[in-house]
DNA sequence: CTGTTAGCGCGTTCAG
DNA sequence: CTGAACGCGCTAACAG
């Protein structure tokens, strides 16, 4: 009760299985238009679907793309994955999707379960990180890519090259100016706002978080502000929550103390997803945005857009990335062309909004 | 320079390619120790990573799962795929994601694509269409699906039926008590809102949509309520927010009219998404909300809860959705197990918030 | 232009 | 308990 095989069709057709594979895949060399309808109405009639397991058997060549994100629900994560997608769908090839929690021992899984099922190429999403509990992982991580390469995989990571990692043929990196977009931002902020700085980061050691702390400082040092505080939480909603009451603390405990000269907090949290959570935590804690505080993100994530005061960020092409990524590992052509589209590579660009405003 | 291959490990063992291969791979037979020991050593060195599409061709199966849905990006769709990938993690098979934009013609092709590459099961997430348009599209869908399960694929679909599809073996419905939901909400509403409602509806012919609809309409009429009127607008955010617009329009009207007796309007959008673009549109009209209108979504989108005002909306349990839709097509214990946990299959909560709020 | 042959890498019978 | 042979479905070299 198996699907049908080329092998069937070639016999109904009455031709050689060698003549039924060249009329049905695109083969270089065209048979003749009378055999080929015949197979083509034979084909039709059992049903058949190529089995692409042997076709890549064969060709060695998969036509498969693995995508390694931390979390899929994450939107940032969610936006690069439709790039992926959209670029995998143009190429005709399908995406191979794994999420590992960010742990590089689970993406090192990920990227050997890939090797297995040969996909041509894999991207990886994820920030990097180079803390000391996952030098271990990150070694047997590069080693597993680096094979993986060796045997003629392609790899594209976003961010950072692997921690540890020999760059291989068919290793790429798609660079995003964190650093120098955080700089920028500041370098905005610094502009109409007068107050304190604080920023919300993720743990230490995750490479993107890092980049955008350190931009976000040089920004501040370049326009003359003394840096800012650095809270340290999760990368994600609940470790901006933890930090907004945090803050909301101090915030409430200076506005009631006697020197209330303080002036007022500016809140740099390193993604949106950070900031949101921030400002959930400011807001249960009574306070408001951006009469008690102003608060910033990054990314521009879509979904958040709407959420009022309107966040100040800086707008990243995540699709793009996504597609620039993939195009990276794809056919000579598409990499190319890629890199013609958008030669500087990826850039962003600062989006101040409401959350900043320094009126009160 | 390809990888490694098994005869090559059981060469460099010194033993035969049916050995190593029962020792690498989970095999009835064990054989000795000694021999074991000597040929995971070879691997090891050679850095042997099995062929998946080799095992696959020779075992007729591959451990694929498919996933098609709508847009990977939106967070609906992304919080069902983590429950997915989640639950083929668990049972160790890998995940490979399609988006088709909504079209069964390109669902069809996903469909096929699947079956191409021998993916053992298919999890449809997004929402079937009974339009007249897409009548040709879905009798090809069902048909590709039919053709699926008869050469033994495990088909799941997340709320209604494929239109048109026979039930045949290994066809799964998750269902989704929509209506019921929708219904519920319109009874908590009609409790504490005086008001007239308005329904914010995708294109007729979504089956969730009309679902949602209908039930609203049931719960309306159930409380001794009138029926509401239903605009049509794009099953997303900006449809929400077109909708949204000519709201504002007519309720700004009705607040400068003489008759300004006219009771305030309480919006249900058949999903969070939506409800957020209304509500933004009615934002951008100088609108407030509770105040000059209510507004309820369904869904309670994660990502969508810092959203203030604090949205009403019916909680989906999405990730297990995804997950449960995953077991049903795995092994014949899961899905029994999954049935276990979840007799009643899947259930929703109403949640009211500060969104809906009669105060002024 | 077509048919035949030989693998792609692995699981799984069968003998030994 | 081990090894040799065959087949999974298809493509790519040859031969006709």
């Amino acid at each position: 009760m198996a699907a049908s095989t080329l092998t069937e069709v070639a016999r109904l057709a009455g031709v050689s299985p060698a003549t039924a594979s060249r009329v049905l895949n695109g083969s270089a060399r065209k048979p003749g238009e009378d055999i080929a309808e015949r197979v083509r109405q034979a084909a039709e009639s059992l049903g058949y679907v190529p089995n692409a397991q042997a076709q890549g058997l064969a060709k060695s060549s998969s036509g498969l793309i693995g995508l390694i994100v931390h979390d899929i629900a994450d939107p940032y994560f969610a936006a690069v994955a439709r790039g992926v997608q959209a670029a995998a769908r143009e190429q005709h090839r399908m995406v191979l999707l794994a999420t590992t929690g960010g742990g590089p021992a689970e993406e090192r899984e990920a990227v050997a379960a890939f090797a297995a099922r040969r996909a041509d190429s894999i991207v990886i999403a994820g920030s990097r990180s180079c803390r000391d509990e996952d030098k271990e992982g990150n070694a047997e991580l590069a080693a597993e890519l680096d094979r993986y390469c060796r045997n003629g995989g392609q790899v594209a990571v976003v961010g950072h090259p692997v921690v540890g990692a020999t760059a291989p043929e068919g290793y790429h990196v798609v660079k995003v100016p964190n650093q120098e977009l955080a700089g920028r931002l500041a370098a905005e902020l610094a502009r109409s706002w007068d107050g304190d700085f604080v920023i919300v980061g993720g743990p230490e050691g995750l490479l993107t978080s890092d980049d955008r702390v350190r931009g976000f400082q040089e920004g501040l040092d370049k326009a003359g502000r003394r840096p800012a505080e650095v809270l340290r939480s999760a990368f994600n909603r609940s470790g901006g929550y933890d930090a907004g009451l945090e803050l909301a603390a101090r915030i409430k405990a200076a506005q009631s103390g006697d020197a209330h000269a303080t002036a007022k907090l500016c809140i740099f949290a390193v993604n949106d997803v950070m900031a949101i959570g921030a400002a959930a935590a400011l807001r249960s804690e009574g306070l408001r945005i951006p009469r008690d505080a102003a608060i910033a993100g990054f990314d521009d994530i879509e979904t958040l857009r709407d959420f009022r005061p309107a966040l100040s960020t800086v707008r990243l092409p995540l699709e793009d990335i996504g597609r620039l990524a993939t195009l990276a590992t794809g056919p000579r052509s598409a990499g190319d062309a890629a890199e013609a589209a958008s030669p500087g590579g990826i850039t962003g660009e600062v989006t101040l909004r409401r959350s900043t405003e320094a009126a009160a």
